[in-house]
RNA sequence: GGUGGCGUGGCCGAGAGGAUAGGCACCGGCCUGCAAAGCCGUUUACACGGGUUCGAAUCCCGUCGCCACCUCCA
């Protein structure tokens, strides 16, 4: 069976071959550091997270490669607020704080490092060079005022509107084509002059003058840099399919580039059925999600649509999320306690690698994980060993693919006792002396007692659940 | 005005011409001293109106509602 991938340019599953057998080359665009991350950055990232290690599951060399926008109007906008509340950082260094915080977030998350991670700063020099290569070839221009803005020419390129099938004359135009010297409306900034009202340090020498990239110019360069001037993938949300993909798709093939052979968008995050923005009040921030939920089940959550559709959040998301996560771990509890140590992992369930090669259908293989727990459960109940150790088997080779196994070492700090390993043996030696009194109350039928002992731990935060043999404790 | 998408049972969320997706919640049963966990089972669906078909949530037409994007000194 093939893998199938949902091309957004052709509107169409398609069946994905890699352009060089055994390799796959992926560009994913990563964030503008202007604020803190929110869900939908974390979305996206987990979307092309669990592609690229499906890809690798299935024998693929994956190159994937995430930018950093780390210049860029907002960046400066928000230092310059900053800077007039009182504040001292620079752009800069706003941009490198923010950096930083979505990293954290990405890790918290499980999300695997791209294979590199560029910055935009760090391609200025990329950046310019294709811009030369765009008015050598008659698709760009430097406006005629003698300011260094350059644009790039839509006229020029007949194929101009090509990924989201947009006809020109149709288009909206934009507020600013007569303040700038635009050619044309649509036309859109690759270079953009520098003014005297931003800081000299958010300039660069170019050979129309000193200036910064506009946006869409950097993930051309960038993709090209690092994956050539054809690749597979390239993926990123489904708002910047326009204008920031048609840009880049245009301004690359203007420069005699094939560019990206498939794209990709992944859908947003919804919250009350609205898109969550901060004019509404309702943006979700990675920092605040991680706190309210054990970032395994974030990760659960947010796989818990197909990514290409709306994923609606709501107060009782997590909630739901870690019962139904909570269900898959308690299996591996069960079957762990059973089993007297580590299950062996298992070949995939087909229902499984069907589901991730028709387009990446994460909730379906969810299902077949539910699928295995259910199954495992019943031949736990039954004293099955053989059918615990399959199902076993493969709830932990499913749950590896998809970064969500709860044993993995990523999770090791964020689950089970909090503090330090002493401080935890002492409190497993007290709830275990409670257990034992409890246990001795019950063989005594002193239910009165029993219960108490079990409402007072209940109390402090520790279920305690009796098995035939034992009984067993979590923290709540 | 243009482009793309969506409307599935209390909730989340798959599917896409012919059986039960899955999870959460709820209810009943089994198990348990009682719970918890687990298992079994019941209930509640495909926005609306037409059409095609032996058969439509799934295809076609229309209507209604909702959402995203339409170029960056916003």
């Amino acid at each position: 069976m093939k893998q199938r991938i949902y091309d957004s340019r052709a509107q169409a599953l398609v069946d994905f071959a890699p352009r060089e057998a055994g390799k796959v080359g992926m560009y994913v665009c990563g964030p503008t550091v202007q604020s803190a991350p929110h869900i939908g950055h974390l979305r996206s990232a987990l979307v092309y997270d669990q592609m690229r290690r499906w890809f690798a599951v299935t024998g693929l060399d994956v190159t994937l490669i995430r930018n950093v926008t780390d210049i860029d109007d907002k960046i400066l906008d928000n230092a310059r607020i900053g800077q007039a509340a009182g504040g001292t950082e620079e752009w800069w260094a706003l941009a490198y704080r923010v950096e930083r915080e979505f990293t954290a977030a990405y890790e918290a998350l499980g999300v695997l490092a791209p294979t590199y991670e560029p910055r935009a700063t760090a391609n200025i020099a990329e950046m310019i060079a294709l811009i030369e290569r765009l008015i050598e070839r008659g698709h760009a221009y430097q406006v005629g005022d003698g300011t260094a803005n350059v644009y790039f020419d839509t006229v020029s390129w007949a194929a101009y509107g090509e990924l989201t099938r947009q006809q020109r004359d149709q288009m909206e135009d934009a507020a600013d084509s007569e303040s700038v010297g635009k050619r044309d409306p649509r036309d859109f900034a690759l270079w953009k002059a520098y003014r005297d009202t931003e800081p000299a340090s958010a300039a660069w020498a170019s050979p129309w003058g000193p200036g910064r990239p506009g946006w869409h110019i950097e993930c051309s360069a960038m993709a090209t840099r690092y994956l050539g001037t054809e690749f597979d993938i390239h993926g990123g949300g489904l708002d910047l399919r326009f204008p920031h993909h048609e840009n880049e798709l245009a301004q690359s093939r203007a420069a005699g580039h094939e560019f990206a052979e498939h794209w990709v968008h992944n859908g947003l995050v919804n919250t009350g059925g609205q898109k969550m923005s901060k004019s509404l009040g309702n943006s979700l921030f990675a920092a605040d999600l991680l706190a309210s939920a054990r970032p395994i089940v974030l990760r659960y959550f947010l796989g818990s649509a197909h990514y290409r559709s709306v994923l609606e959040f709501s107060d009782s998301s997590l909630t739901e999320a870690a019962a139904a996560f909570e269900r898959i771990e308690g299996f591996l509890d069960r079957a762990g306690a059973l089993l007297g140590g580590e299950v062996a992992q298992r070949e995939l369930p087909e229902a499984f690698t069907a589901a991730m090669l028709d387009d990446f259908a994460i909730p379906q293989a969810l299902a077949a994980v539910h699928e295995a727990v259910r199954a495992g459960n019943t031949a736990i109940d039954a004293g099955d060993v053989d059918v615990v150790l399959a199902r076993a088997g493969e709830v932990v080779a499913m749950l590896g693919v998809l970064g969500l196994d709860p044993r993995a070492e990523q999770w090791a700090a964020g689950s089970g006792t909090s503090g330090d390993a002493a401080a935890g043996d002492a409190l497993g030696s007290l709830i275990e002396t409670l257990i034992a009194q409890r246990t001795e109350a019950r063989a005594n039928k002193d239910f009165a007692t029993s219960d108490a002992i079990r409402d007072r731990l209940l109390d402090a935060g520790i279920a305690l659940e009796d098995t035939p043999n034992q009984t067993r404790w979590s923290l709540t």
